[in-house]
DNA sequence: TAAGATTGTGGGTAGTTGTGGGTAATTTTC
DNA sequence: GAAAATTACCCACAACTACCCACAATCTTA
């Protein structure tokens, strides 16, 4: 059942086989629109994970970067990892995308991987590196926290 | 008998089957708009159950996702933990809706479980869980009873 | 109260999905 | 320019899921 097009959610587990590729979630596959050509751009996450945009988010992230000013040092920094580690691929007629060596190195994946469904984007994971942020997020101001599901959740 | 549209309320028993169908109370199904297109979405509720929403209640929760940013930890760390166990499902012929096998474990599911209208939403229980999680409400200090009777008239 | 409709539950089956691996085309390296 | 390495595309198969039918229990209605 696909809901939103170019929206993501839900949480799967899948493999890194021995040539860098991954299954896309067939309910993923199925919410891209049109004009994103079967194709997905991944790059550095924030935390240590992959991020995987449709073709026409990234589009839209592209226009953003675009508008950062090269003068401060943070945007500077900003761009460098989010532009330098891009990386596109088009799924296979079984579903799959590859992933760049390098970004498989910097997500510290192994054979089980985990794809969480981020509403406008997915994230890849090595489930362990993901048990040890959770654990890091239980320092998180849970005031500001409890706000934000307050003003969300129904 | 249907009351307002996509308002639930009412306890049902029901069972879960070997293949993670639950049974939607026929009541409930009635009470769907036609916008809902016969899917719900489960996911994670706040004590150990699940929470089930109409498609078009699971729509407001992810536009509200969306205008969150990744830049925040606080904001990709919520908009993760939200969307991760979301599941939709559309019911069968049957009236009957699929849980994911995560939120089945989550929610410590067995064969019976009870199904309680939330007015907005609903929640699927095992009945053990339920009783304990009543039992741990008692303790409930009556100042926060106190503060709610200023916002509802009951 | 009897016939018909609706509801809840079990299970079968065909099509889809996830995974491994093969081969030919392309790129890289010496 | 030839050999080696890499990549893109294809086939095969097991596991799973969505969809369908069946039936008993309950409720509705005339």
């Amino acid at each position: 059942m696909t809901l939103t097009k170019n929206t993501f959610i839900g949480e799967y587990s899948y493999s890194l086989d021995s040539k860098g590729r991954i299954n896309m979630p067939a309910r993923f596959r199925q919410a891209l629109s049109k004009n994103n050509k079967n194709t997905f751009v991944s790059t550095r996450g924030m935390d240590s994970c992959i991020w995987v945009y449709p073709l026409s988010q990234w589009y839209e992230i592209e226009k953003s970067l675009r508008s950062l000013s090269s003068l401060s040092r943070i945007h500077r920094t900003f761009v460098r990892n989010t532009a330098r580690y891009a990386f596109p691929s088009t799924y296979d007629k079984q579903g799959r995308i590859t992933l760049s060596p390098s970004l498989i190195e910097y997500a510290g994946l192994e054979k089980e991987i985990l794809i969480i469904g981020m509403v406008n984007k997915m994230e890849v994971w090595n489930p362990k590196y993901l048990e040890n942020t959770e654990k890091d997020a239980l320092g998180i101001d849970s005031d500001a926290y409890e706000d934000l599901a307050g003003r969300i959740t129904i």
